[in-house]
DNA sequence: TAAGAGTCAATAGG
DNA sequence: CCTATTGACTCTTA
Protein backbone atom coordinates (compact mmCIF):
# COMPACT_ATOMS: atom_id res chain seq x y z
CA UNK A 1 0.00 0.00 0.00
CA UNK A 2 1.26 2.72 -0.40
CA UNK A 3 -1.09 5.39 -1.30
CA UNK A 4 0.21 7.60 0.99
CA UNK A 5 2.84 9.72 -0.13
CA UNK A 6 5.10 11.68 0.89
CA UNK A 7 4.96 14.92 -0.41
CA UNK A 8 8.12 15.64 0.35
CA UNK A 9 10.72 18.33 -0.55
CA UNK A 10 12.23 18.04 -3.53
CA UNK A 11 15.52 16.63 -2.98
CA UNK A 12 17.38 14.00 -4.71
CA UNK A 13 14.98 11.79 -6.40
CA UNK A 14 17.54 8.82 -6.37
CA UNK A 15 16.00 5.35 -6.70
CA UNK A 16 16.36 4.49 -3.33
CA UNK A 17 14.34 6.59 -1.58
CA UNK A 18 12.55 10.15 -0.93
CA UNK A 19 14.13 11.11 2.28
CA UNK A 20 16.94 11.67 0.95
CA UNK A 21 19.73 10.20 2.10
CA UNK A 22 22.86 12.09 1.49
CA UNK A 23 23.45 14.59 -1.13
CA UNK A 24 26.73 14.23 -2.83
CA UNK A 25 26.60 17.38 -4.96
CA UNK A 26 25.15 19.97 -5.65
CA UNK A 27 21.97 20.85 -5.03
CA UNK A 28 20.49 22.10 -8.38
CA UNK A 29 18.89 25.10 -7.00
CA UNK A 30 19.97 27.18 -4.59
CA UNK A 31 22.87 27.70 -2.85
CA UNK A 32 24.05 30.60 -0.06
CA UNK A 33 24.67 29.54 2.63
CA UNK A 34 25.10 32.57 3.27
CA UNK A 35 26.16 32.86 6.79
CA UNK A 36 23.78 35.83 8.30
CA UNK A 37 20.79 35.08 8.31
CA UNK A 38 17.69 35.99 10.28
CA UNK A 39 17.11 39.02 10.86
CA UNK A 40 16.05 40.10 14.19
CA UNK A 41 12.48 39.74 14.26
CA UNK A 42 12.29 36.48 12.85
CA UNK A 43 12.31 33.57 15.16
CA UNK A 44 15.01 31.03 14.10
CA UNK A 45 16.84 29.46 11.75
CA UNK A 46 16.82 28.80 8.23
CA UNK A 47 14.48 31.28 6.74
CA UNK A 48 17.08 31.02 3.75
CA UNK A 49 15.03 33.29 1.65
CA UNK A 50 14.12 29.91 0.01
CA UNK A 51 16.39 27.94 -1.45
CA UNK A 52 15.61 24.02 -1.58
CA UNK A 53 18.11 23.04 0.35
CA UNK A 54 17.80 19.46 1.38
CA UNK A 55 17.49 18.88 4.95
CA UNK A 56 20.93 17.43 5.60
CA UNK A 57 22.28 20.83 4.33
CA UNK A 58 19.94 22.25 6.85
CA UNK A 59 20.59 19.80 9.73
CA UNK A 60 24.41 21.06 9.28
CA UNK A 61 24.06 24.18 9.20
CA UNK A 62 21.30 24.87 11.74
CA UNK A 63 21.95 27.09 15.33
CA UNK A 64 21.22 25.41 18.41
CA UNK A 65 17.56 24.35 18.28
CA UNK A 66 15.71 23.62 21.74
CA UNK A 67 14.24 20.84 21.19
CA UNK A 68 12.02 21.09 24.39
CA UNK A 69 10.36 24.11 23.35
CA UNK A 70 9.99 22.73 19.79
CA UNK A 71 8.23 19.47 20.59
CA UNK A 72 5.94 21.39 22.88
CA UNK A 73 5.11 23.57 20.68
CA UNK A 74 4.16 20.51 17.93
CA UNK A 75 2.25 18.67 20.09
CA UNK A 76 0.38 21.87 21.04
CA UNK A 77 -0.56 22.22 17.48
CA UNK A 78 -1.39 18.58 16.71
CA UNK A 79 -3.34 18.33 19.65
CA UNK A 80 -5.26 21.62 18.71
CA UNK A 81 -6.23 20.72 15.51
CA UNK A 82 -6.62 16.75 16.25
CA UNK A 83 -4.14 15.73 13.75
CA UNK A 84 -2.15 12.51 15.10
CA UNK A 85 1.43 11.43 14.87
CA UNK A 86 1.20 8.78 12.51
CA UNK A 87 -0.13 11.56 10.15
CA UNK A 88 2.63 13.87 11.23
CA UNK A 89 5.57 11.44 11.40
CA UNK A 90 4.44 9.79 7.97
CA UNK A 91 4.28 12.70 6.23
CA UNK A 92 6.59 15.26 7.59
CA UNK A 93 9.06 13.48 9.64
CA UNK A 94 9.24 10.67 7.57
CA UNK A 95 8.97 8.32 11.28
CA UNK A 96 6.62 5.96 12.29
CA UNK A 97 4.05 6.70 15.44
CA UNK A 98 5.63 5.26 17.95
CA UNK A 99 8.93 6.82 17.04
CA UNK A 100 7.00 10.31 16.98
CA UNK A 101 5.78 9.38 20.25
CA UNK A 102 8.73 8.81 21.75
CA UNK A 103 10.13 12.05 20.34
CA UNK A 104 7.88 14.03 21.37
CA UNK A 105 7.51 13.10 24.93
CA UNK A 106 11.41 12.89 25.48
CA UNK A 107 13.32 14.62 23.57
CA UNK A 108 16.95 14.75 23.90
CA UNK A 109 18.88 18.21 23.78
CA UNK A 110 20.27 19.41 20.82
CA UNK A 111 24.15 19.07 21.91
CA UNK A 112 23.72 15.33 22.36
CA UNK A 113 21.74 14.54 19.25
CA UNK A 114 23.70 13.21 16.75
CA UNK A 115 23.26 14.45 12.62
CA UNK A 116 20.39 12.24 11.81
CA UNK A 117 18.86 12.75 15.25
CA UNK A 118 18.36 16.11 14.85
CA UNK A 119 16.92 15.96 11.62
CA UNK A 120 13.28 15.60 12.80
CA UNK A 121 13.72 18.91 14.82
CA UNK A 122 14.56 20.14 12.17
CA UNK A 123 11.93 18.87 10.02
CA UNK A 124 9.58 20.05 13.08
CA UNK A 125 11.14 23.49 13.21
CA UNK A 126 10.29 23.83 9.78
CA UNK A 127 7.23 22.84 10.04
CA UNK A 128 6.04 25.12 12.28
CA UNK A 129 7.24 27.75 10.64
CA UNK A 130 5.29 27.07 7.06
CA UNK A 131 2.20 28.91 7.50
CA UNK A 132 0.52 26.70 6.23
CA UNK A 133 1.57 23.47 7.85
CA UNK A 134 -1.66 22.46 9.44
CA UNK A 135 -3.83 23.12 7.02
CA UNK A 136 -1.82 20.91 4.57
CA UNK A 137 -1.56 18.44 6.77
CA UNK A 138 -5.42 18.59 7.32
CA UNK A 139 -5.97 18.31 3.55
CA UNK A 140 -4.04 15.00 3.86
CA UNK A 141 -5.72 13.36 6.49
CA UNK A 142 -8.82 13.95 4.68
CA UNK A 143 -7.56 12.03 1.31
CA UNK A 144 -6.52 9.68 3.53
CA UNK A 145 -9.94 9.32 4.72
CA UNK A 146 -11.28 9.37 1.48
CA UNK A 147 -9.25 6.47 0.52
CA UNK A 148 -9.61 4.50 3.04
CA UNK A 149 -13.42 5.02 2.46
CA UNK A 150 -13.27 3.93 -1.05
CA UNK A 151 -11.86 0.89 0.37
CA UNK A 152 -14.17 -0.02 2.29
CA UNK A 153 -16.53 0.06 -0.20
CA UNK A 154 -15.05 -2.17 -2.90
CA UNK A 155 -14.19 -4.85 -0.66
CA UNK A 156 -17.82 -4.93 0.76
CA UNK A 157 -19.08 -5.06 -2.67
CA UNK A 158 -16.50 -7.74 -3.88
CA UNK A 159 -16.86 -11.07 -3.81
CA UNK A 160 -13.90 -11.95 -3.45
CA UNK A 161 -13.28 -15.38 -1.63
CA UNK A 162 -10.89 -16.50 0.42
CA UNK A 163 -11.83 -19.55 0.61
CA UNK A 164 -13.38 -20.93 3.19
CA UNK A 165 -15.42 -20.88 6.23
CA UNK A 166 -15.56 -17.43 6.60
CA UNK A 167 -13.08 -17.00 8.77
CA UNK A 168 -11.14 -13.90 8.35
CA UNK A 169 -7.89 -14.01 7.54
CA UNK A 170 -5.72 -11.97 8.59
CA UNK A 171 -4.70 -10.67 5.07
CA UNK A 172 -1.27 -9.84 5.30
CA UNK A 173 -0.18 -7.15 3.50
CA UNK A 174 3.18 -7.44 4.67
CA UNK A 175 4.67 -5.29 2.59
CA UNK A 176 5.73 -2.49 5.15
CA UNK A 177 6.68 0.99 3.33
CA UNK A 178 6.54 1.27 0.47
CA UNK A 179 9.82 2.05 -0.65
CA UNK A 180 8.40 4.69 -3.17
CA UNK A 181 6.77 6.81 -1.61
CA UNK A 182 6.98 6.84 1.44
CA UNK A 183 10.03 7.83 3.61
CA UNK A 184 12.47 5.70 5.70
CA UNK A 185 14.75 3.44 4.95
CA UNK A 186 15.48 1.02 7.22
CA UNK A 187 13.39 -2.01 6.62
CA UNK A 188 13.99 -4.17 9.45
CA UNK A 189 14.54 -7.76 10.04
CA UNK A 190 13.67 -9.00 5.67
CA UNK A 191 12.03 -11.58 5.75
CA UNK A 192 13.36 -13.35 3.79
CA UNK A 193 11.47 -16.77 4.88
CA UNK A 194 10.12 -17.66 1.71
CA UNK A 195 7.74 -20.19 2.31
CA UNK A 196 6.04 -20.53 5.27
CA UNK A 197 2.93 -18.74 5.01
CA UNK A 198 1.67 -19.43 7.81
CA UNK A 199 1.86 -17.18 10.26
CA UNK A 200 4.92 -17.76 11.79
CA UNK A 201 5.52 -14.38 13.14
CA UNK A 202 7.77 -14.41 15.76
CA UNK A 203 5.82 -13.29 18.71
CA UNK A 204 7.57 -10.42 19.94
CA UNK A 205 9.03 -11.59 22.99
CA UNK A 206 7.39 -9.74 25.95
CA UNK A 207 9.10 -9.12 29.20
CA UNK A 208 6.80 -10.27 32.86
CA UNK A 209 7.30 -8.14 35.51
CA UNK A 210 9.28 -10.04 37.14
CA UNK A 211 11.93 -10.77 35.07
CA UNK A 212 12.25 -6.74 34.26
CA UNK A 213 12.42 -6.70 37.82
CA UNK A 214 15.65 -8.80 37.97
CA UNK A 215 17.36 -7.24 35.24
CA UNK A 216 16.88 -3.58 36.52
CA UNK A 217 18.31 -4.99 39.77
CA UNK A 218 21.16 -6.91 37.84
CA UNK A 219 21.34 -3.43 36.00
CA UNK A 220 21.95 -1.34 39.31
CA UNK A 221 24.71 -3.82 40.55
CA UNK A 222 26.34 -4.06 37.13
CA UNK A 223 24.97 -1.62 34.19
CA UNK A 224 27.63 -3.27 32.02
CA UNK A 225 27.79 -7.00 32.80
CA UNK A 226 30.36 -8.74 31.48
CA UNK A 227 28.93 -11.67 29.02
CA UNK A 228 29.28 -14.47 32.10
CA UNK A 229 27.39 -12.57 33.57
CA UNK A 230 25.03 -11.71 30.77
CA UNK A 231 24.84 -15.74 30.00
CA UNK A 232 23.35 -16.54 33.51
CA UNK A 233 21.25 -13.55 33.78
CA UNK A 234 19.66 -15.57 30.80
CA UNK A 235 19.29 -19.07 31.93
CA UNK A 236 18.44 -18.00 34.97
CA UNK A 237 15.44 -16.29 33.66
CA UNK A 238 14.65 -18.62 31.06
CA UNK A 239 15.38 -15.36 28.09
CA UNK A 240 17.74 -15.60 25.32
CA UNK A 241 20.99 -14.23 25.99
CA UNK A 242 20.25 -11.60 23.34
CA UNK A 243 17.57 -10.91 24.76
CA UNK A 244 19.46 -9.66 27.44
CA UNK A 245 21.63 -7.92 25.54
CA UNK A 246 19.34 -6.00 23.99
CA UNK A 247 17.07 -5.50 27.03
CA UNK A 248 20.56 -3.90 28.33
CA UNK A 249 21.32 -1.71 25.72
CA UNK A 250 18.21 -0.39 25.86
CA UNK A 251 17.72 0.10 29.12
CA UNK A 252 21.00 1.90 29.48
CA UNK A 253 20.26 4.38 26.43
CA UNK A 254 16.51 5.14 27.90
CA UNK A 255 17.96 5.64 31.27
CA UNK A 256 20.23 7.84 29.90
CA UNK A 257 18.22 9.92 28.33
CA UNK A 258 15.56 10.08 31.13
CA UNK A 259 18.86 12.09 33.06
CA UNK A 260 18.73 13.78 30.06
CA UNK A 261 15.32 15.33 30.57
CA UNK A 262 15.59 15.66 34.13
CA UNK A 263 18.70 17.75 33.59
CA UNK A 264 16.78 20.20 31.20
CA UNK A 265 14.14 20.74 33.94
CA UNK A 266 16.02 21.76 36.38
CA UNK A 267 17.97 23.80 34.87
CA UNK A 268 15.34 25.59 32.73
CA UNK A 269 13.44 25.75 35.44
CA UNK A 270 9.78 25.42 35.16
CA UNK A 271 7.66 28.75 35.25
CA UNK A 272 5.98 29.48 32.53
CA UNK A 273 3.79 31.75 34.30
CA UNK A 274 1.11 29.84 35.54
CA UNK A 275 1.59 26.26 34.76
CA UNK A 276 1.08 24.27 37.94
CA UNK A 277 4.51 23.16 37.34
CA UNK A 278 5.84 20.67 35.42
CA UNK A 279 3.19 18.01 35.23
CA UNK A 280 5.70 15.81 36.63
CA UNK A 281 6.65 13.36 34.70
CA UNK A 282 6.04 9.73 34.15
CA UNK A 283 4.76 8.37 37.23
CA UNK A 284 6.25 4.90 36.11
CA UNK A 285 3.52 2.69 36.68
CA UNK A 286 2.83 0.48 39.37
CA UNK A 287 4.67 -2.77 40.05
CA UNK A 288 8.10 -2.73 40.35
CA UNK A 289 9.63 -1.47 42.76
CA UNK A 290 10.50 0.29 40.17
CA UNK A 291 13.42 2.53 39.53
CA UNK A 292 11.80 5.79 39.22
CA UNK A 293 10.43 6.72 41.98
CA UNK A 294 6.27 5.95 42.40
CA UNK A 295 5.23 7.72 45.21
CA UNK A 296 7.55 8.63 47.92
CA UNK A 297 10.18 5.72 48.20
CA UNK A 298 12.58 4.50 48.82
CA UNK A 299 14.92 6.35 50.77
CA UNK A 300 17.60 3.40 50.80
CA UNK A 301 18.06 2.70 48.08
CA UNK A 302 17.42 -0.91 46.53
CA UNK A 303 19.97 -3.29 46.31
CA UNK A 304 17.68 -5.42 47.01
CA UNK A 305 19.24 -8.70 46.96
CA UNK A 306 16.86 -11.42 46.82
CA UNK A 307 15.67 -13.88 45.08
CA UNK A 308 15.41 -13.23 41.36
CA UNK A 309 11.61 -14.15 40.79
CA UNK A 310 11.14 -17.72 40.70
CA UNK A 311 13.36 -17.81 44.11
CA UNK A 312 16.63 -18.67 43.36
CA UNK A 313 19.94 -17.38 44.79
CA UNK A 314 22.16 -14.88 43.11
CA UNK A 315 25.34 -14.66 42.49
CA UNK A 316 27.16 -12.05 41.76
CA UNK A 317 30.75 -11.01 42.00
CA UNK A 318 31.91 -12.40 39.11
CA UNK A 319 34.66 -10.55 38.02
CA UNK A 320 35.83 -8.28 40.41
CA UNK A 321 33.15 -7.04 42.49
CA UNK A 322 32.67 -3.88 42.92
CA UNK A 323 30.74 -2.02 45.18
CA UNK A 324 28.48 1.06 45.30
CA UNK A 325 26.12 2.03 46.38
CA UNK A 326 25.69 5.49 47.12
CA UNK A 327 22.78 7.99 46.83
CA UNK A 328 24.55 10.41 45.80
CA UNK A 329 22.63 13.42 48.20
CA UNK A 330 23.64 16.15 46.71
CA UNK A 331 20.50 17.86 46.04
CA UNK A 332 21.48 19.68 43.80
CA UNK A 333 21.60 19.04 40.71
CA UNK A 334 24.03 18.02 38.55
CA UNK A 335 24.94 14.32 38.03
CA UNK A 336 27.96 13.96 37.14
CA UNK A 337 28.08 13.38 33.76
CA UNK A 338 30.30 11.86 31.81
CA UNK A 339 30.28 11.17 28.28
CA UNK A 340 29.76 14.05 26.28
CA UNK A 341 29.23 12.34 22.90
CA UNK A 342 28.96 13.72 19.75
CA UNK A 343 32.43 14.99 19.15
CA UNK A 344 31.99 18.75 18.64
CA UNK A 345 30.16 19.84 20.75
CA UNK A 346 30.08 20.98 24.56
CA UNK A 347 29.15 19.23 27.20
CA UNK A 348 27.93 21.53 29.11
CA UNK A 349 27.64 20.32 32.68
CA UNK A 350 24.99 21.39 33.87
CA UNK A 351 24.51 25.37 34.09
CA UNK A 352 24.07 26.67 30.90
CA UNK A 353 22.35 26.98 28.25
CA UNK A 354 20.93 24.62 27.37
CA UNK A 355 18.88 26.13 25.44
CA UNK A 356 18.68 29.14 24.08
CA UNK A 357 16.23 31.64 24.44
CA UNK A 358 15.50 31.47 20.53
CA UNK A 359 12.04 30.77 19.95
CA UNK A 360 9.36 33.79 19.13
CA UNK A 361 6.93 31.44 18.55
CA UNK A 362 4.69 32.81 16.14
CA UNK A 363 1.33 32.49 17.30
CA UNK A 364 -0.79 30.43 16.17
CA UNK A 365 -3.86 30.37 16.85
CA UNK A 366 -4.20 29.44 20.57
CA UNK A 367 -2.18 28.18 22.76
CA UNK A 368 -1.95 30.39 25.94
CA UNK A 369 1.14 28.64 27.24
CA UNK A 370 3.96 27.78 25.90
CA UNK A 371 7.51 29.42 25.90
CA UNK A 372 10.16 28.62 27.01
CA UNK A 373 10.93 29.75 30.81
CA UNK A 374 13.22 32.08 31.81
CA UNK A 375 16.52 30.29 31.71
CA UNK A 376 17.79 29.86 34.36
CA UNK A 377 18.07 31.53 37.40
CA UNK A 378 19.07 28.66 40.09
CA UNK A 379 18.59 25.49 40.09
CA UNK A 380 16.22 23.64 41.56
CA UNK A 381 16.99 22.66 44.56
CA UNK A 382 15.25 19.47 46.44
CA UNK A 383 13.70 17.88 43.47
CA UNK A 384 13.35 14.93 44.31
CA UNK A 385 12.66 13.25 41.11
CA UNK A 386 15.23 10.86 40.96
CA UNK A 387 17.48 8.75 42.79
CA UNK A 388 18.31 5.41 41.64
CA UNK A 389 19.14 6.79 38.52
CA UNK A 390 21.91 8.80 40.10
CA UNK A 391 23.29 5.86 41.98
CA UNK A 392 23.63 3.73 38.75
CA UNK A 393 24.92 6.61 36.87
CA UNK A 394 27.76 6.41 39.43
CA UNK A 395 28.02 2.84 38.79
CA UNK A 396 28.26 3.81 34.98
CA UNK A 397 31.09 6.27 36.04
CA UNK A 398 33.01 3.06 37.73
CA UNK A 399 32.36 1.32 34.74
CA UNK A 400 34.34 3.81 32.65
CA UNK A 401 36.94 4.45 35.48
CA UNK A 402 37.50 0.73 35.30
CA UNK A 403 38.15 0.96 31.62
CA UNK A 404 40.04 3.42 31.71
CA UNK A 405 42.29 2.21 34.07
CA UNK A 406 43.06 -0.22 31.64
CA UNK A 407 44.96 2.44 29.68
CA UNK A 408 48.26 3.31 30.33
CA UNK A 409 47.75 7.12 28.50
CA UNK A 410 45.97 9.36 30.61
CA UNK A 411 45.42 11.95 27.28
CA UNK A 412 43.01 8.68 26.06
CA UNK A 413 40.61 8.82 28.87
CA UNK A 414 37.55 10.54 28.23
CA UNK A 415 36.26 12.36 30.88
C1' DT B 1 33.62 -5.92 18.64
C1' DA B 2 30.76 -3.67 21.82
C1' DA B 3 28.22 0.36 22.86
C1' DG B 4 25.35 3.93 21.32
C1' DA B 5 21.96 6.26 18.43
C1' DG B 6 17.80 5.95 15.80
C1' DT B 7 13.99 3.55 14.54
C1' DC B 8 10.66 0.10 13.58
C1' DA B 9 6.75 -2.33 14.56
C1' DA B 10 4.02 -5.20 17.63
C1' DT B 11 1.14 -4.32 21.36
C1' DA B 12 -1.25 -2.64 25.34
C1' DG B 13 -4.47 1.01 26.86
C1' DG B 14 -7.82 4.75 25.94
C1' DC C 1 -8.93 5.56 15.56
C1' DC C 2 -4.97 7.36 18.74
C1' DT C 3 -0.95 7.32 21.86
C1' DA C 4 2.78 5.03 24.88
C1' DT C 5 5.93 1.39 25.61
C1' DT C 6 9.55 -1.54 24.34
C1' DG C 7 12.28 -5.79 22.29
C1' DA C 8 14.84 -6.03 18.34
C1' DC C 9 17.35 -4.40 14.39
C1' DT C 10 20.41 -1.34 11.34
C1' DC C 11 24.14 1.85 11.19
C1' DT C 12 27.74 4.49 13.39
C1' DT C 13 31.51 5.03 16.31
C1' DA C 14 35.41 4.46 18.76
Amino acid sequence: ESPLSSAEESVNGLPGDPLAPQSSGAKPPSEEPSGGESQPGTPLPLPGPHSALSIQEMVAMSPELDTYVITKKVKEVLTDNNLGQRLFGESILGLTQGSVSDLLARPKPWHKLSLKGREPFVRMQLWLQDPHSVEKLMDMKRLEKKAYMKRRLSSLSDAHSVDVGGAMGPDFLQGSQSPGGGPQQQQQQHHHHHHQQQHLKKPRVVLGPEEKEALKRAYQQKPYPSPKTIEELASQLNLKTSTVINWFHNYRSRIRRELFIEEIQAAGGARPGSEGGSPSLRGSKSGEGDSCDGTESDGTVEAARQGFGPGQEDQRGTDHDMEAESEAGASGSSPARIECSTPGSSCGPAGMGLFSLTEASSSSGSGPSNNIPPSGPARNPRDNTLRKKKAANLNNIIHRLEKAASKEDPSEWEF
